[in-house]
DNA sequence: CGTCCACGTCTAC
DNA sequence: TAGACCTGGACGG
C-alpha cells in the first residue's frame, strides 16, 4: 500500500470500517515487532484516521465518561492519542474478526463487542513503523494530494536547494518536497509529460511559477482555489508547468479509481493495473537510478542517466546483451502531447526491459495469453498492458467495473 | 531447490 | 552511496 494514494485509501478504509465501532482495552503488539508499544488503554474509545503524503495518523479518542477522574485513576486513557504510521513496502490496515487475524498483524486494536473484531496494522516485511503520540514526520513536505498549494510553493521556493541538482526522477522521490510520490507515481507522471527521467530537476522546474496558472479549470479541492485571474503568460512552457500539477492530479486519479491502489495480491487489482500507462508496462524501458530503484520510462533516458551498467541486476542481465530490436510493436499509443517529437535515441544498451526480453516482450506473460483473448476489442487501448497479476479472473466479482478508458 | 524482485526509508562507512 | 532491514511471489533448473 505504499504510495500517497494507498496511504490515503487506508485512512478512508479505517474511517469507514471503524465508524460507530467502540474499541476497548489495550493496544496489542506482535512479539516480533521492533516498533514501540502503544501505551494506551481505555474501556471505550473510537478510532479515526487521516493521511498526509506517505503517512497515516490514527486518533484514538476515549468516549465521554461521567467519571473521568476515576477512569484516570484506573489507568484508563482520558486524552486522545495520535499514532503516526509509515507503511514501508507492505503495510496496510485490515478490520477482521478476532479469529481471522491476518498473518503479520503487528499492531492490533480490539473492539468491545462480544465476538470482537480487530483493526490490524499488517506489514509482512516490517519496513513500516508507528509512533505513539506522534506527529507528521518533521522534514516531510506538504501532501501532494491535499496540501497542493503549499506543496507547490515549497518546491518553487527552494529550487536553489542542492537537492534539485539531481535527476528529476530521483528528486520526485525526495519526501521533503514530494511527500506522497513513490516509484510508480514518478514513472506515470514523467511519462505523461514525456519528460526524460534523468534530466536535471532544476531545469525542469525553474520555469514554473509559484501559483498554478494552468489548472484553474478544475478547482483544487481542499485548498483555496481562489480565482487567480492572472492571465497565464502565453509564453510559459505548458509542459513544465504541468509537472507539479500532475504530482497532485495523478495520485488523485488512483484514489478515485475506488480500488485499493497498488496491491497485486488483491482481487480488485485489475482496475489499477489497467490505469498504469508506464510502470511495469510491457514495452516500456527501465533502468536502475542512482539509488538502485527501477525507473520505468519511455523514450530518452536523459543526460544524467547512470553510466554503463549501474544497475546491479543490469550487470547480471548484461550477459544477455543480445537483444536490440526491442521495437515495441504493441506500443501504438505513444500519442501523448508531443511537443518535441524528435527521436534522438542516443543512449545505448543502458535501457531495456530489465528482464530478459529474449522472449518477445515476455517478462510477465503466462496469464496474459488468456487475458488478451478475453479483452474486449477495445482497440483504442491506450497501451497494451501485460503483467501477471492474480486478477486473472476476468470479472473476479460482480463489482468489476467496466474497463473505463484510462482517463 | 535457488535467484531475483517488490509500493521505502534509515544509518553506517 | 552502499548496505540493512524483511517476507513472499514469480520464475528457473
Amino acid at each position: 500500500m505504499p504510495e500517497g494514494p494507498e496511504l490515503h485509501l487506508a485512512s478512508l478504509y479505517v474511517n469507514k470500517m471503524c465508524e460507530g465501532v467502540v474499541f476497548s482495552g489495550a493496544v496489542r503488539k506482535s512479539e516480533v515487532s521492533k516498533s514501540p508499544d502503544v501505551p494506551f488503554t481505555c474501556d471505550a474509545y473510537r478510532i479515526t484516521a487521516t493521511s498526509r503524503g506517505k503517512e497515516v495518523k490514527l486518533t484514538l479518542t476515549p468516549m465521554k465518561s461521567d467519571e473521568p477522574k476515576q477512569r484516570a485513576k484506573a489507568g484508563q486513557a482520558v486524552q486522545p492519542m495520535d499514532i503516526v504510521f509509515r507503511f514501508g513496502m507492505s503495510g496496510f490496515f485490515r478490520f477482521t474478526g478476532e479469529d481471522e487475524l491476518p498473518k503479520h498483524a503487528h499492531l492490533r486494536f480490539y473492539s468491545k463487542e462480544k465476538p470482537c473484531r480487530v483493526l490490524s496494522f499488517v506489514d509482512a516485511r516490517r519496513f513500516g513503523s508507528w509512533h505513539p503520540n506522534g506527529t507528521w514526520q518533521a522534514g516531510r513536505g506538504p501532501c501532494i494530494m491535499f496540501e497542493y498549494e503549499s506543496f507547490r510553493e515549497n518546491v518553487v521556493s527552494h529550487l536553489s536547494d542542492r537537492a534539485f541538482d539531481r535527476p528529476i526522477c530521483e528528486v520526485l522521490l525526495n519526501q521533503k518536497y514530494f511527500n506522497g510520490i513513490g516509484n510508480y507515481l514518478r514513472a506515470e507522471i514523467l511519462f505523461r509529460l514525456n519528460i526524460p527521467p534523468f534530466v536535471p530537476a532544476r531545469a525542469v522546474l525553474e520555469s514554473l511559477e509559484s501559483e498554478d496558472l494552468f489548472g484553474n479549470q478544475k478547482p483544487v479541492k481542499n485548498e483555496i482555489s481562489d480565482t487567480k485571474k492572472k492571465a497565464a503568460k502565453s509564453g510559459v512552457k505548458q509542459e513544465t508547468a504541468d509537472l507539479l500539477r500532475l504530482c497532485h492530479t495523478v495520485p488523485l486519479e488512483v484514489v478515485n479509481l475506488g480500488g485499493k491502489g497498488y496491491d497485486p495480491q488483491k482481487a480488485d487489482y485489475s482496475g489499477f493495473e489497467a490505469w498504469l500507462q508506464c510502470y511495469y508496462v510491457d514495452g516500456m524501458k527501465s533502468i536502475r537510478d542512482h539509488n538502485g530503484r527501477t525507473m520505468w520510462f519511455n523514450g530518452e533516458a536523459g543526460p544524467l542517466a547512470p553510466k554503463d551498467s549501474k544497475s546491479p541486476k543490469a550487470k547480471k542481465r548484461a550477459k544477455k546483451e543480445d537483444d536490440h530490436d526491442y521495437t515495441d510493436k504493441k506500443k501504438a499509443a505513444r500519442s501523448r502531447s508531443e511537443s518535441t517529437a524528435k527521436k534522438k535515441v542516443k543512449q545505448e544498451g543502458v535501457t531495456k526491459t530489465p528482464k530478459k526480453e529474449k522472449e518477445a516482450g515476455s517478462t510477465r506473460k503466462k496469464t496474459e495469453k488468456t487475458r488478451e483473448i478475453n479483452t474486449p476489442q477495445r482497440e483504442t487501448r491506450t497501451n497494451a498492458r501485460t503483467r501477471k497479476s492474480s486478477s486473472a479472473e476476468t470479472t473476479a466479482g460482480p463489482k468489476r467495473q467496466n474497463v473505463r478508458g484510462t482517463r
